[in-house]
RNA sequence: GGGCAGUUAGCUCAGCGGUAGAGCAUUCGCCUUACACGCGAAGGGUCACAGGUUCGAAUCCUGUACUGCCCACCA
């Protein structure tokens, strides 16, 4: 006999092995079937998969199972991200545990070491991923990863191509340095966070003495870096001033007093300081009047450029020194708390120094308008649909994308120099090693993947590439074509492109959904997936973040270790709801645990009564009520289970088949099979029952992998065909079915019902078998409930059971009504007339209740007048079934007294 | 400052035009020969608030409040 409880751990790696091993998840081009296909978010080699991970790909996994049981040819493409910054700070956190930096191993020797990462990293998340129960093949040869040959071939083309239609340039911007990384991020790798800070109002006389300006500001280090200050042309207090000179304080510098429509009259004191190097607007209004951009922080985040007492002081350290000098020099007119939003780098949460500098972009206008207008006719169609909308404005509002990083992990910027020929273009740092590229210095451009064999222009071999490397989503952003090996034109890309779904959350919804869709329209001429199916961030219990500093991580690999795989996706996905953020904590997992063990005991139970020897057993059309009754069941939950699925409504596709499986096969079914398993009919029950339930293993297979295999397999040998691996096998189908025993087992189920509430609530023991009758003037329910007494016997543990038209109520009984009967169950002893009197007094004040809410519908003239013929039938039919229970429990109260 | 979502039982959420539902938690009774990771039963909600549409509103519309998220150069 096996264990009572289920015991996940030897199951799962037992078919995880043999799943890889019989390569059940590999595809191939099939002119007969229609593809399906999903490309796997990356995971970036930075670590271990974490909850987040495990929602994403279980979502995937459910829609490659259920589609490849449809029929199709379903390929779900896995592969791993090199994921740019985020791994070259997991490698330099592990340097710094050694005590070095990547400077002392060098460019190359620190490459090396990512790359031995990779190995490492990459294979542990695939081996998470395998253990999720991912239908993923990791052959190999299937795995791909945005760094690896054909992915760089793919990079180098787009970029190409991006050069050639002047899509990609090189300029000066306003850019966000991360000083901790070291680089360049893009507008979206910014996120904002409220700080409190303070906003210090500086005094900045006029050079003539004729007075003196105030601004305001919450970051007065850069005044050494302001080259002007700025006022509304239209602002009163200044229209006098405007075009003459300031001192500016700290310095000997003076600086000119310039009008901008930028500026805000009713902020701070309408006057704002100008630091065209550090501040975005700033830097705006020194484009319109000509300003000098002098840089006042470096990209080590020091001051430079300014009087020599502050130079090389930390931006904070200057901020507190300027404050006190200007404090002591008596220009510190005001200083007021302040909460602001400050930038902080998305990887490391350091603040951000806004500053100029020469960097590498790609003009996205151009590229952003027909990914619009796919996803405004939704050639992009979002599950749900509210992401439509932010995602074209998202789209309309473009800036052009920052591409070059100052890190070393990444794809190399393809363009190389000519040393000779591109002059002062190119600077150098301290070892020789080429260290900033300016084009307006003169450095001149080469586009060309490996280095070239010459200078096309002089001939020259001292050639050397861009220091930089492109940002990771750049390689992200051609992943559904990259994976199957564009820019070659290969079978795999003829028939996998454009992929099916694409299953991702929000949080990554910019960065890269928008651009795999604006590069798919580009390179391929086609959007990259028909459909995205958004899902929510994993939060804790209480709805906050989760996050190893606050320590509320749920880690997935150990929540599968404690309750099993299945249990941790089964209640996952139990959660995520209406594509929002799910709320989730141990406990959540402990309902799909007990779900798995629901099944395994089931199935338990079958076996018990199977033969030794398996043969198949054929079911027969079902002739008795519950075998109807399940029959139509297991009908209606397949298909609710199926319309879900349609709509991306995963949730619900599954809780239909888990409502179905305990409420009405295990609690019902099962029960009323008991006796029947005894006598001559067990192998009709039996074999309608294995039917019933290997589909409803089937139906539940993308959900729950491992434990449906496990069961399937034990129990297809009885099966009529017994077919092999779950995955390979047709999701059920759905057999016509009414819905009339499921009325009929509605009237059965509610006496039973009832007489288990007597039973609760006078307290008869459990165990005790008692008499009952149940009284009716209605025939045909008489008729129905005789077919069936033995069914109200059995889970009422009634031994005597009479039925009739004219069976009068014992001495010593209690009443309860169920339908069109009354029914009486004899007491042993008294009864507790108050307790009986009170239950059916507060029964009849429900009837009572009820009935009058009908009357007064029935008698409303405009009602009667207006609703539908249906509806008003139905409230006739529940006010006559009222009056019956008025009038009943009525009769029986009075002649209680 | 704009946009989006949410507000239903103690908690987490379904329901989205015709008598308020689930899971967990709580209470009571049961180790009933598949399952105590179980079985049976019970309690618990003026469906945020205010108007409107409708014969009828948790469900549709308008507004208010609160919460959360996203976007935006207000120093």
């Amino acid at each position: 006999m096996l264990s009572k409880a289920y015991d996940p751990k030897p199951v799962e790696a037992k078919w995880a092995e043999t799943w890889q091993k019989e390569r059940l998840f590999i595809s191939k081009p099939s002119a007969e079937k229609k593809p399906f296909v999903v490309v796997i978010p990356p995971p970036n080699i930075t670590g271990a998969l974490h909850i987040g991970h495990a929602l994403n790909n279980t979502l995937q996994d459910v829609l490659i199972r259920y589609q490849r049981m449809l029929g199709h040819e379903a390929y779900w493409v896995p592969g791993t991200d090199h994921g740019g910054i985020a791994t070259q700070n997991v490698m330099e956190k592990q340097l710094k545990a050694e005590g070095k930096t990547r400077h002392d191993l060098g460019r190359e020797g620190f490459l090396a070491r990512t790359w031995a990462w990779y190995e490492e990293c990459g294979g542990t998340i695939l081996s998470q991923l395998r253990k999720l129960g991912c239908a993923l093949d990791l052959g190999k040869d299937n795995v791909r990863f945005t760094m690896d040959k054909p992915r760089a071939k793919a990079v180098f083309e787009t970029f190409r191509s991006l050069w050639e239609k002047g899509l990609v340039y090189r300029g000066e911007r306003m850019i966000n340095w991360c000083a901790r990384c070291g680089t360049a991020l893009s507008d979206i790798e910014v996120e904002y966070e409220d700080e409190k800070s303070k906003l210090w109002h500086i005094n900045y006389a006029l050079e003539d003495g004729s007075g003196e300006v105030i601004v305001a500001t919450t970051r007065p280090e850069t005044m050494l870096g302001d080259t002007a200050v700025a006022v509304h042309p239209e602002d009163e207090r200044y229209k006098e001033m405007t075009g003459k000179k300031l001192k500016l304080p700290l310095t000997d510098r003076l600086i000119p007093l310039v009008a901008d429509e930028g500026v805000e009259k009713d902020f701070g004191t309408g006057a704002v300081k100008v630091t065209p190097a550090h501040d975005p607007l700033d830097f705006e209004i020194g484009q319109r009047h000509n300003l000098e951009v002098l840089r006042v922080v470096s990209y080590e985040g020091r001051m430079v450029n300014c009087p020599a007492k502050y130079e090389g002081l930390s931006v904070q350290q200057a901020r507190k020194e300027v404050v006190q000098d200007l404090t002591e020099a008596g220009l510190l007119a005001k200083e007021e708390h302040y909460k602001h939003s400050v930038s902080k780098c998305y990887r490391c949460t350091s603040h951000i120094e806004p500053l100029v500098s020469e960097q590498w972009f790609v003009k996205m206008k151009d590229l952003a308008a027909p990914a619009m207008e796919a996803a405004e006719k939704e050639k992009v169609k979002f599950y749900p649909s509210s992401w439509k909308k932010p995602f074209v404005q998202w789209l309309s509002n473009i800036q052009d994308w920052c591409v070059s990083r100052q890190i070393w992990w990444g794809h190399r910027i393809p363009v190389w120099y000519c040393r000779s020929c591109s002059g002062d273009g190119l600077k150098f740092d301290e070892k020789g090693g080429l260290s900033r590229v300016s084009f307006s210095d003169g450095a001149l451009p080469i586009v060309s993947q490996d280095k070239p064999a010459a200078c096309p222009k002089c001939g020259g071999h001292d050639l050397l590439q861009d220091p930089d490397v492109l940002d990771t989503w750049f390689s992200s952003a051609l992943w559904p074509f990259s994976v199957f090996g564009w820019p070659e034109r290969t079978k795999e890309l003829d028939y996998y492109y454009p992929t099916s779904v694409l299953v991702t959350g929000y949080e990554i919804l910019y960065l890269w959904v928008a651009r795999m869709v604006m590069s798919g329209l580009e390179h391929m001429g086609r959007v990259p997936f028909g459909q995205v199916y958004v899902h929510g961030i994993v939060r804790d219990k209480h709805g906050k973040k989760m996050s190893k500093s606050l320590g509320n991580t749920i880690d997935p690999l150990v929540m599968m270790e404690k309750y099993g795989t299945d249990a941790l996706r089964f209640s996952l996905m139990a959660q995520t709801m209406g594509g929002r953020d799910i709320p989730f904590s141990e406990e959540s997992i402990v309902g799909g645990r007990n779900f798995v063990n629901k099944l395994y005991n089931a199935a338990r139970f079958l076996q018990m009564y199977l033969p030794e020897t398996p043969a198949p057993l054929k079911a027969e059309k079902p002739a008795e009520l519950a075998d109807r009754w399940i029959k139509e069941r297991y009908s209606a939950a397949l298909k609710t289970s199926k319309a879900a699925m349609a709509e991306y409504d995963l949730p619900k596709a599954q809780d239909a088949l888990y409502t179905f499986a305990w409420d009405e096969f295990c609690d019902w079914y099962l029960e009323l099979a008991k006796p029947r398993l005894q006598g001559s009919g067990k192998d009709g029950v039996l074999a309608l029952a294995l039917e019933l339930f290997t589909g409803t293993l089937k139906a539940l297979h993308p959900f729950m992998p491992y434990v449906t295999e496990e069961l399937y397999a034990s129990l297809k040998g009885y099966l009529p065909e017994p077919g092999g691996y779950l995955l390979n096998e047709r999701w059920p189908e759905i057999p016509e079915a009414g819905e009339g025993a499921t009325a009929a087992m509605r009237e059965l189920m509610d006496v039973i019902t009832q007489i288990r509430v007597v039973r609760s609530q006078f307290e008869i023991p459990p165990g005790k078998l008692i008499k009952a009758l149940a009284v009716s003037s209605d025939d045909g329910a008489l008729a129905r409930l005789k077919d069936a007494s033995g069914y109200v016997s059995l889970l009422a543990k009634v031994e005597e059971l009479a039925i009739g038209r004219d069976l009068s109520k014992p001495a010593r009984a209690v009443s309860a009504i169920s339908g069109a009967f009354n029914i009486y169950v004899p007491m042993d002893g008294t009864v507790d007339l108050e307790k009986e009197k009170g239950r059916l007094a507060k029964e009849l004040e429900k009837a009572r209740a009820d009935g009058e809410q009908c009357a007064r519908r029935l008698e409303d003239r405009t009602f009667m007048e207006r609703a539908p013929k249906a509806e008003v039938e139905k409230i006739k039919a529940r006010s006559e079934d009222c009056g019956g229970r008025i009038d009943r429990l009525t009769k029986i109260l009075e002649e209680l007294r």
